[in-house]
This record gives structure tokens, C-alpha cells and sequence, in this order.
DNA sequence: ACCTCCTTGTGCAACGTTTTACCAAGGCTT
DNA sequence: AAGCCTTGGTAAAACGTTGCACAAGGAGGT
């Protein structure tokens, strides 16, 4: 490939770039042979001539044209990864860790942000199916998979993220996502502990999957501990507002503030991520109130930033290199074997991280 | 692949996504009219016919086969992104502007995290120009592109990002970029309006362009102001430390912690970014003092989670949105005209936001 | 000597699209 | 009526791979 010297006609074609035919003319062989040498066994020639192949392709820098391939294999080393929102920090690292294992096995990861649409999503993932790619993880914990159905049907290998499976799903596909219900009950439990009793519970509408668990494991835990569910405060933002992925801060941010103009306002706050809870938090301050003192909040994910946020920022933690690198194995494994490992769900157990965002309940003032 | 209820034959096609052919054979064409369809004007042919190709094309649900178009075009609706870490929250958010802007024009975008290590730029490169990728923006604004030049000069079509042009570039790219040197002249000047005289500069190893940039408007300002070079406080992390992209939050915690443990310690921080100066305020609270009273902290960017810390962060913003719409404008325009505009530049204005975390220089203590 | 099998290859037909060159038929001009 | 555009359309050759089917040439068995 490289550019500088040459003079001689080679030019046009090492430009863009070497195919199977020259490399076969200058080793000598046929071009059959060195497809069998980079798809094939190289064991089904002689040492010596496998030398020479491999010495035509390093010279001329050959890459094996992914289009042509493509075509004829109908294969491609891409997956989709298709997020509401890369924005939050959460999905980033998350996208982080899932190019890093594609990128350790010669695969590439294409961005789709959703923003939890079903329309949108249909509409990425027939792209992608079209491109070729037969890989996807799905981030939208949307209850229902109807809208991607069919193309599953077809034969795309899902990998539905931060979801646990659904009656009604299709078989081939696989559930990763951290237990919830479990996570929620620690952070609420925590609280509890703490002695609050006024505990509210802050998210978008819930329409997805882990939301709804959240919530569940919330209530559940206000349950255990004897208290009504009447007791909960639940603030799910307004009717209008689409699911609050594109700015899950601010709406966690005024609905603090709704929360604390109350009579009876919460003592703790459940946000249902970090982010959330991190716009909680100014909410917080916003009203003149001191965060971890007059009024406890917890988050979900342990993005970095929770560490940082002052106070930082009590919350539960995903093992998320840990599920990022189990997708996209999984997906790897079906898209190259063909025929996927059906109906398998990874359920991940959540940690709590104790911080400075909580603390025993105030008195009365 | 597919499985449940093919009797009839047509299944097994619709199965694996209508051909040109069967559109053609279902309109009663030849696959050539129906690629003038879809590609040369559709006012090649009688309404009467359009109007059937258009019919057929709509019930067979046909989507041309990318790879084969790519095989005989030799072009891709994919542009290739090049960011340091996506796991920085203004990476996500400029990644998804990017791809907003790339979906609404029917393109895809591919993520690579590189770390600003050019080896891995180089092999990612490599590997997208393999793809048939011809539009990258590269977002690690190194001062050398030796490693990319070889692509550059074959034809890749390169936006640098968070780069302004420098002596030695190769023409055919455009450099897309805020002042970086008025920014951190804004924020300076901030500073020292405030009566700071003893401010310090946290960053990675100052090897990125960007980076070098706002240090150099960091000393101009003081310059301006009366002081002397050597009264700066330039932290710029261990030697060892690679470019402080992994965890520059970190970073800026521990440049914090080292500051404010010497004798003579700064009473304000302009930090390289964001994320760093968050780090930053985290590792100025560890030394138990206060930010925007104790010590000022100022970042770089406007990242959402700015107006969210407590307190909220004064930064110099970036007009992401718009610098992200460009950068896919141009890409578009050079990939799909062939030969690009060449040598030119875009930079953008910044504006310095102040909030809470900068004030007035407090009484010696 | 003949048959069989193994080794080390090669030839060729796809894969689904775009595009160049060509063609037929009708309408104008002269 | 001959020539020439124009209109509406088609045939066929690529694009760079892959993988099946086949082929020499030799080794081993009977």
C-alpha cells in the first residue's frame, strides 16, 4: 500500500489495493489456492507454496475486499448496538466495552441511538439486516420485541440488553441484563436501614422492561419492611414526555423540585439511574436542601461520574464489562456458527455502592 | 436459518430478501429498468411502467443488497468515527449529533475508540478503507497524521476534529475545530478577573493538539495580564501516564490532591476538560476544601453533567451540535462529489458559561 | 499391471448489483 | 423516402470472493 516511490504502471492498482488474482499471479498459483490459504485450511498445500503466498500478500499489502466477500458468503464482521441515548455515560461505556471485545475479534460495532422509538428501531435494524448483519444488541428494554419479530424470525441473533425475558418473546435470542428487582430492593433496603419511611421513586414513564423491575424491586422492599404502597411516592414524569432518555438529568432535576415543594416531601429519593440521580441531586440543591443530609438519594449503574458528584453519589453497580463482553461473545458465537443457543438468559447480580448521597433520616424541622 | 411454516416455495426467498431479478421478473422488466429505478432518474421509463417496477419493489418488501452494490461501486453509507474514549460523555454526545446527522441522510456510523494511540488509529483506518469506508472523522486531535497520511493520499476523505491545521498536513482533509486558544483565554481571563493570581493547568501529557492549544491561551492570558511564565502551575501528569484518556476524571483528582498538598497552593484550576475538571473538584473537596470558594475550578466543553455538579461547573462551551452537523455535511459532500474540498478549515467560536464553581480569591489563610 | 486413495492443487460458477453499449420503434427533418 | 434524433428499454460484462467439483501425479495394495 505504501505510496511515495513508485513509478512503474503497479500504481493505479496498489492503489486501490491488491486483489486475490494478483496476489495469485505473483506467488504463482491459483487464486482458489490463496483463498484456500486465508479461508481453508493452509495445511491443504505444500509448506513451500503456502511460503510463497504468504510472501505475495505481505508484498503487496493485500486486504481481502469485505464487499466481495460479503456477497458471497453473506457474511459480515459487524454487529449493531443500538442504545436510547449514547449521550449518557452509561451507554458509552457500555459501547466502550462492546467495541473492545469486537475489536479483539476482528469485528466492528455500528452506533444506532434509539431513543427507545420501536418505529426507530425497526427502521435501524432492517438497515442493518440489509447491510448484512445478522448480530445485534438491543438496549431499549422495550416490553414488547414485536417490531423487530420478524427480522429475528428471519434470522438475526438478538441480544437483548438490560432486559429480562418476556412471555411472548421469541426463542432465538438471549436476555443479558443485571437482576433489577434485586438492585432496586438493595438501594431501598439501604434506605430503610437508614430509617427513612417517605421514599420516593423517581424515573420517566416506564415503559421499559428494567424500569418496571426497578420499580418492582423498589416497592417490594417498601413492602417488606411493612409499609403500604401507598406510602411510595412515585414520580414517573409528565404524560408527554416521550420515555426521558434525552435528558434523563433534567427531568430527574425538576422532578426533585416538584418533590420538595410538597407538604409532606420525601426524606430519600430512588432515581432510576445515575444520571437521573445526578439531576436529582441539583434538584435537591436547587430547593436549598444539602444532599445526604437533609435528603438521601440513590442512583443505578455506577457510572464513573457517580464517584465524582459531591456528595458522591450512593448507588448500585452493574458488572457491565463483564455483560458487555458476554454479548457480544454470544453474538459472535451465533453469527459464525449459524443456529443460536436459544432461550438463554444471563441474569447478573448488582452491588451496592455505599456513598456519600445517603444518609439517616433528618429531624423533622 | 428461518424455520416455521414454508409449504410454498416463494418463502425461501422472501426468506433471505428479495433480488433485483425477482423485482424485475415481478414487474415484467429486465433487472437493468429497475436499477435505473433505483438509481439513474426514474424518468427514463413510461409512468406505466415505474408505476409496476414501484408496485413490485413494494410487495416484495425489496432492499437492494449493500454489499453487491459496494462491490460493483466501490461506495459505502458509512462514515467512520474516531474518538478517544466514548465513555466521555462528550464524545457520546458528539458521537450521537454525528450519527443523528448520518441517519437523517441515510448513512451508518462506526465507533472506534482509540485512545489517541495512533497504531491503533492506524490499523482501525486501515481496516474501514478495507471496508470500502472512503469518510472518517478522527477525533484525537494529534499533531502528526503520518500514520493515516498513506489513506489520506488514496483517497480517504478526513475531517480532523478538535484539530486546527498543521504545517505538514496533507491537503486533502479539513480541519473542523472551537478556538481552543480563545477559549482558554476566556476562561483565564475569568480567573483573573476574579483577582486569581496563582491559577494551575491540569491535563494529560500535553501531546494533542487541543490540548497544546488551550495551554497556549492558558499562558497567553497570564501573559497578558502581567505575569510571568513562571508563575503558571502546569500539572500534566506522570510520565508514564499515556494520554490521560482512560479516566481523565481520575486524573484530575489526583492532579487536585497533589496541588493542594504543596506549599503554596494555587487558589484556582483551569483543568483540560470537563470530566478532568470534575476530577478536579472531587480531589480539591478530598483536601477538605471548597470549590468556588476555597479553590476555582474552570473545564472545557459544556458537557451536560457541567450544570449538574455541585457546584455547577464553569466551562468554556463548544457548539457541539453544529460542529458535529458539519463535519458529516462535509464528509458527505467529498465522499459522494469524489475529490474534496481541500485545505479547509472550520473553527468555531467558544463561549465561556460561568457558574458556580469559580469565584472570588479567598482570604489567605 | 491394475485399481484405489491421497495429496496438492486448479477451473468455474455463482453472489446481486450497476453501467456501458446497444437496439427497436416511432417521429422529425429534409 | 431516406436519414437522423429521441424515447424506452435490454443484454451482458464486470466488481472480488469463495467453494464445489474435478484433475494430475504418485503411493500403496492385491
Amino acid at each position: 500500500m505504501g505510496s511515495r516511490d513508485l513509478h512503474q504502471g503497479a500504481t493505479m492498482t496498489a492503489m486501490s489495493g491488491a486483489t486475490i488474482h494478483q496476489v495469485a499471479k505473483a506467488a504463482g498459483v491459483s487464486p482458489s489456492t490463496v483463498s484456500n490459504f486465508l479461508n481453508g485450511r493452509p495445511g491443504r498445500m505444500l509448506p513451500e507454496t503456502r511460503a510463497r503466498v504468504e510472501e505475495a500478500i505481505r508484498h503487496l499489502g493485500y486486504r481481502p475486499n469485505r464487499a466481495a466477500r460479503q456477497l458471497r458468503t453473506g457474511r459480515v464482521q459487524v454487529v449493531g448496538l443500538v442504545v436510547p441515548s449514547v449521550a449518557n455515560p452509561f451507554w458509552g461505556a457500555f459501547a466502550l466495552h462492546l467495541e473492545g471485545a469486537a475489536l479483539a475479534a476482528g469485528y466492528h460495532v455500528l452506533l444506532c441511538n434509539s431513543a427507545r422509538d420501536p418505529e426507530r428501531e425497526r427502521a435501524y435494524i432492517d438497515e442493518l439486516w440489509a447491510d448484512g448483519i445478522r448480530g445485534v444488541v438491543l438496549c431499549s428494554s422495550l416490553p414488547s420485541l414485536d417490531h423487530v419479530l420478524p427480522l429475528v424470525e428471519q434470522g438475526l441473533n438478538l441480544v437483548a440488553f438490560d432486559r429480562t425475558a418476556q412471555a411472548g418473546d421469541p426463542s432465538r435470542m438471549v436476555n443479558i441484563s443485571v437482576d433489577n428487582v434485586i438492585g432496586a430492593q438493595l438501594a431501598t433496603r439501604h434506605l430503610l436501614e437508614l430509617g427513612h419511611r417517605r421514599i420516593a421513586f423517581v424515573s420517566g414513564a416506564l415503559r421499559s422492561v428494567n424500569r418496571r423491575e426497578r420499580f418492582r424491586g423498589f416497592r417490594d422492599a417498601l413492602e417488606n419492611a411493612g409499609l403500604s404502597p401507598d406510602d411510595a411516592i412515585v414520580w414517573s414524569g409528565a404524560a408527554d414526555e416521550p420515555y426521558g432518555d434525552l435528558d434523563v438529568a433534567g427531568l430527574g432535576r425538576r422532578a426533585a423540585a416538584d418533590l420538595m415543594r410538597g407538604d409532606d416531601p420525601p426524606t430519600a429519593i430512588v432515581a432510576i439511574n445515575d444520571m437521573c440521580a445526578l439531576g436529582v441531586s441539583a434538584g435537591v440543591r436547587d430547593a436549598g436542601l444539602r444532599v445526604g443530609q437533609d435528603v438521601s438519594v440513590v442512583g443505578f449503574d455506577d457510572i464513573v461520574l457517580a464517584d465524582l458528584a459531591a456528595p458522591p453519589l450512593t448507588t448500585v453497580r452493574q458488572p457491565m464489562a463483564d455483560m458487555a463482553a458476554a454479548a457480544f461473545t454470544h453474538l459472535r458465537e451465533c453469527v459464525e456458527s449459524d443456529e443460536p443457543a436459544t432461550g438463554r438468559s444471563l441474569l447478573m447480580r448488582p452491588e451496592l455502592v455505599v456513598r456519600g448521597s445517603t444518609g439517616p433520616v433528618p429531624p423533622p424541622r
